[in-house]
DNA sequence: CGCATGCGTTGACGTTGTCAACCTGAGCGC
DNA sequence: GCGCTCAGGTTGACAACGTCAACGCATGCG
């Protein structure tokens, strides 16, 4: 592990998260990992959350790289479900950062944090505004389109990630959920 | 506050939820509702995710009956349109319990609470059924048709309560994600 | 009468987040 | 060179919490 303890400190943070969930970053232990005295976070992180925090800024970020860089996809069909693939492993291979992003009420409401997670979505939304220019989606109100879309597999991949809805078989399946939502709205884009 | 001691600590959990979130539900403060002693919930509840489980639990069968009743309604396209308002309005009114239920990872993988969540998502999947015979809905896979629905709405409410999103305006915002969900799915079932 | 058993109590323990006080070494004006 | 400031780190303490162990007590049953 290198650079300065405060980036050390955020990437143990998300190594704990990944091994142990939530409850598993205490900031004794992520201290611990790091090499240094059991308040030391303090001198960089007000507080627990703040540390939280920053992870999720971090990974807001790469949330958003990963959809420019799916964006320059030249068809923007495949464009856009390149995005939505990369959201969903994302999820898959972090799933407590994957929910301390969009699901945990308890972190700051940081002005960078907010500007993360809206760039994320921004980067989204410019794939669907493409996807309606060359009619792949159907035209209209962007954002509201966007809104549906991103609602959609978010919501599919909580429900999996929650596993209570798993008794019921496809109702927690991410991939069954994606295809038929674009398949629906790609049919309903051709008639027109 | 009335009934036995167990039914105390399970509505007085649920209180402490809508008031206090999450953290605000320690079993020593759940204890002093009721006015017993800071061990008497573990004569009840193996530990205090259990006790969790138990308000999850009730939480789900209160909205299977919410569904039910919105499913008596005469008019399907009406009736699932309820159900998706019964789901909103719990969540507004209720969102410490809401994500208690849908995206807590470390609720107790009981028996009883998954038939409670599966009971409610089954009796969804009902009007949905109902929805795809009066032709409101595409018909076709009526499994994968209520996880996509169930799965928009969940994504919606969840985005809006994290509060993430909010900054980009109309992506967070359910009522006109749902609206437009059952838009394009209703204009899809009448070219048919 | 005796005894098990369900429900509740008291007391303790380790872990955790957080606060307060102290230390220290690098940079800088003079 | 001297003394100051201050960022970054340390030690030690504290209260709150979940949980465990041991005890108390009534009720119902043999």
């Amino acid at each position: 592990m290198t650079g300065t303890t405060k980036s050390q400190l955020i990437s143990s943070a998300a190594i704990l998260l990944d091994s142990g969930g939530q409850a598993g970053v205490t900031l004794r232990a992520v201290a611990e990992r790091v090499g240094v005295s059991h308040n030391a976070p303090y001198r960089h992180f007000r507080d627990r959350s703040a540390l939280l925090g920053a992870v999720a800024e971090q990974d807001f970020r790469s949330l958003s790289r990963a959809f420019e860089q799916a964006d320059a996809v030249s068809d923007a069909g495949v464009a856009v479900r390149r995005a939505a693939a990369a959201l969903i492993d994302y999820a898959r291979r972090h799933p407590a950062r994957y929910r301390l992003l969009f699901s945990d009420p308890g972190l700051p409401s940081d002005i960078e944090l907010r500007d993360a997670a809206f760039g994320s979505f921004e980067a989204f939304s410019l794939i669907v505004r493409r996807c309606q220019a060359e009619g792949v989606l159907p035209s209209g109100d962007t954002v509201g389109l966007t809104g549906l879309i991103y609602a959609a597999i978010h919501g599919a991949i909580d429900l999996e990630l929650g596993g209570r809805a798993s008794g019921a078989k496809g109702l927690g399946d991410i991939d069954a959920t994606v295809d038929l939502l674009f398949t629906l709205l790609r049919s309903k884009t051709d008639r027109r």
